[in-house]
DNA sequence: GGACGCATGTAATAGGTTACATGATTAC
DNA sequence: GTAATCATGTAACCTATTACATGCGTCC
C-alpha cells in the first residue's frame, strides 16, 4: 500500500549504495554515516533520500534486509547485495557516459570580482584557500591511514580499497588544485592593489 | 496575470545571468549563446530555465528589456543592468559562503571499479581521459586567444577580462588535473593486469 | 522542399534539500 | 534536566532537465 513512485532507471545515488553494500552488510543508518565522508569523495546524500533509495533498491531485487532486533537500541534493517545487484552494478560501471559540464557557484562569483572592492576580494578568495586546504590536510591523513594500515592485498585491481585509494588520488589532486588557483589569485590580486 | 511564483531569493543562476549582463546587454537568445560556453566556465543552463530567469530579474528590478524590432527576424528582447542589479551583484560577490561538496557519476563509478572486468575498466578510463584532454585542448585554444588579442588594461583588476582569464585558469588546472589522474589510473591497471 | 538560424516561451517530471516527526537509552 | 546516539522515516519545496510548442526568413 505504499505510495512510493516506482522509477524504472536506478539513479546515481542508487549506485552509490550499491557500491556500499557491495562492500559491507548495512543498515540504512550506517549507509548514512559512511555517506558522512562522501563516497568515493565525489557523491553524498541526505539520509531523507537515502531511506526511500534503498527501499527502491529492495523493491527491483538488487538488496534484501532483514530486520535485526536490538536490546537498548531501536531494531534495524541490515541491507544485503543480492547477486542481482552485483550485477546491476558491474554493468554501471563500464556503461559509456560523458562527463557533464560541473557548476561551482565559488567560480561563478570569480566572473563578476572585478566589480568587487580588492581588500574584500582579497580576503574571500584567502578563506576559500583555507577551506580547500583544510579538506587537502583531511585527505593526506585519510591517505597516511591507508599506507599504514592496508596490507599488500589491497593493492590488487580486484580489490575495494585499491578503487577507494583511486577516488582519494583524485580528491587529493581536485583540493591541491583549487588551493593552488586561490594562492594564484590572492597573489594577483595583492600585486594588483600595490601598483 | 503570469503564473510566474515570485521567489524572494535570487538563485546562481540569476548571477550568472547579472554578471552576463553587467558586460554587455543582450537579448535572451544572446544569453543562451553565450552560455553555451559555461559562464565562468563552472556554470551553465537551458534556455528553459534562462528565460523564466530573466523575467524574474526584471520583475526584481534588478534588469530592464527594451524590445527592439527587427526587419526579416522576429523581434527580440535586449536586457539591461540597472544600478540596482549591478548593486545586488556585487554584494552577492563578496557574500561569504562554503564550498560544497562536488558530485562527480564517474568517481563513483570508480569506487566499484574492483567489480568490471581490467580490460574494459581501462577502455573506460582512457575514454574518460580523452574527454578531459579534449576539453582541455580547447581552453588551451581560448588562452592561446586571450594572450593574443586581449590590451594590457585586460590585467586590470577591475576588468571583466582579467575576471574571466581567473576562471579559464581554474578550468585548465581542473582538465589538465582530471587527465593526469585518469592517465596514472590507466598505467596503475595496466601494471596491475600484466602481473 | 527541407534544414538551419533567429527568437520566445510553457509543461511535465526528476532529483535533491530543508524541515517535520517520533521515541528509547546513555552520558554529563 | 539536557544533549547526544541509535534508528527510521514523511512532507513540502526548489532547481534543473527533457519534451513540447510556434513561426518567419534564408540558404542549399
Amino acid at each position: 500500500m505504499s505510495a512510493m513512485r516506482r522509477r524504472l532507471t536506478i539513479i546515481p545515488l542508487g549506485y552509490a549504495l550499491l557500491g556500499l553494500l557491495a562492500r559491507d552488510s548495512l543498515s540504512g543508518y550506517d549507509v548514512i554515516r559512511r555517506m558522512e565522508e562522501p563516497v568515493g569523495f565525489f557523491w553524498h546524500a541526505r539520509r531523507s533520500q537515502i531511506y526511500p533509495e534503498l527501499a527502491r533498491l529492495e523493491q527491483a531485487g538488487l538488496v534484501v534486509y532483514v530486520v535485526v532486533a536490538q536490546e537498548d537500541r531501536p531494531d534495524k534493517k541490515v541491507y544485503t547485495l543480492t547477486p542481482a545487484g552485483r550485477e546491476a552494478l558491474r554493468e554501471w560501471v563500464t556503461r559509456p557516459s560523458r562527463p557533464p559540464l560541473d557548476r561551482d557557484e565559488f567560480m561563478l562569483k570569480i566572473y563578476s570580482i572585478w566589480l568587487a572592492d580588492p581588500q574584500q576580494a582579497l580576503a574571500l578568495v584567502r578563506t576559500h584557500e583555507g577551506y580547500h586546504a583544510e579538506r587537502l590536510a583531511r585527505y593526506q591523513a585519510i591517505e597516511a591511514e591507508m599506507e599504514r594500515d592496508w596490507p599488500p592485498a589491497a593493492r590488487r585491481l580486484d580489490s575495494p580499497k585499491f578503487a577507494a585509494y583511486a577516488t582519494l588520488r583524485r580528491g587529493l589532486e581536485y583540493e591541491r588544485g583549487y588551493a593552488a588557483w586561490c594562492r594564484w589569485l590572492a597573489e594577483a590580486l595583492e600585486a594588483g592593489m600595490s601598483q
